[in-house]
DNA sequence: CGAACCATTGACCCCAATCAATGAACGTGG
DNA sequence: CCACGTTCATTGATTGGGGTCAATGGTTCG
């Protein structure tokens, strides 16, 4: 489960617990946790990037979702059982809370109940946004909205058009359903059109948010 | 939002609160709520089935789910617009409870909320599945993905291996992100092949179940 | 009976996957 | 410091799975 915080929330939703918790870091590449492991945890993203991901047993990999700062991970379901793979993208520092004394704070602390359960349903709401994504945009359209969920999600830091790509084109390949050539071939055509800047592969200019949002919202403006 | 009955809770979630709803009544085809309505309800099913989709703008649609008997639907954000579209596949009968007076009993029934979250978070882990279908699989294994799927849902009135197919071929194609050609396709390739038989398009006989599973996680076996 | 909708099937095509090669960046160790 | 291996990104050539276009038949309904 992927969690972001709440619009208008100026502490992440698990601040109160801080006395439970363990800080753990992790380097790039790193596993935190793997599908099918037995560990109860939620976890708390305070430094650097996380990615989800589910596999097929031929190594097919499905992306779920990237975390960055404040987002919150309930890793396992009622059995106690990963559904996901999280793994570190950057260099990580989270916060690790054990489920059973998370969840009698929910009992405990009025309205953290509430508030855990507006957090997922708005990580709902983006699967949802993802699956139509997945389902039905094509390659560019695709690649289109991605640099733009990129820029939604480091506003905070200066330059709303300057953007950080942590990750490799092959986790943005699985993140949107294609394969790293046609992510890096429509990187370099965004570039070539002048919607973005591409100094290099790990960071990116938007040049013109208006078009890539077009684009991205499937208002095909982009055949030339 | 989808919602499915938490694993051993023997009613739905929101029976508690049947003073202050009312039962609506919708027929095939019709509309419950459109995406960007201000409408603020949470729904329940309680005979019949719902679709929920997005829409791009040139029309191509993502079906989100369908919704059963028992299954819950908060329909708007916080903001208490409608993020998708639920319409009748069948004739459906649904409960509406008013978001304001859900949201009370959220606070006030202890356990509420932690029951609504669990059943969440299952509908979270349900739509990353469906992203790794959606990402990652090809069409023979959507459509077994699928078939299966229908199984599970109605494994409560009599036989396991016989399926009602109440939604149809444009439906299935919308929420497996394929065409309607390749869904039809598909099915008759899967019952010439002899997996399946198919008396008519609304109804699905599993005939080997095994080999069916095999192929929808991906443990490709359907090479002829 | 005709209109509308749905499912199926065939012919053809195209977008993105696959296969393949190259170059850049980065350690690591001699 | 440089040779070497490794990983990552890019680009080109080719292919194929599923999309598109088109036609047919079944069913339902007015």
């Amino acid at each position: 489960m992927m969690l972001r915080p709440m619009p208008g929330a100026d502490r992440p939703a698990a601040a109160h617990v801080s006395a439970i918790s363990s800080l753990i870091r992790k380097g790039a590449g790193e596993v935190l946790f793997a599908e099918g492991d037995a560990q109860d945890n939620v976890y708390e993203v305070v430094r650097g990037m996380l990615r989800l991901y589910k596999l097929m047993p031929d190594g097919r990999r499905q992306v779920i979702g990237f975390l960055s700062a404040g987002q919150l991970l309930m890793a396992s379901g009622p059995d106690g059982l990963c559904v996901s793979t999280a793994e570190a993208v950057t260099e990580v520092t989270v916060c690790r809370y054990p489920r059973a004394a998370f969840e009698r704070l929910i009992d405990e602390i009025p309205g953290f109940a509430r508030r855990l359960l507006a957090l997922t349903w708005q990580a709902l709401q983006i699967a949802h946004d993802q699956m139509l994504l997945l389902g039905r945009k094509v390659a560019m359209e695709k690649v289109a909205s991605f640099i733009l969920l990129l820029a939604e999600r480091q506003h905070a830091d200066g330059d709303p058009d300057t953007l950080d790509v942590p990750m490799t084109r092959a986790d943005i390949a699985d993140y949107l359903g294609l394969t790293v050539e046609t992510v890096s071939r429509t990187f370099t055509r965004l570039k070539r059109d002048g919607l973005i800047d591409l100094p290099n592969p790990n960071l990116v200019h938007i040049l013109d948010r208006e078009r890539l949002e077009d684009i991205a919202a499937g208002d095909a403006g982009y055949e030339v």
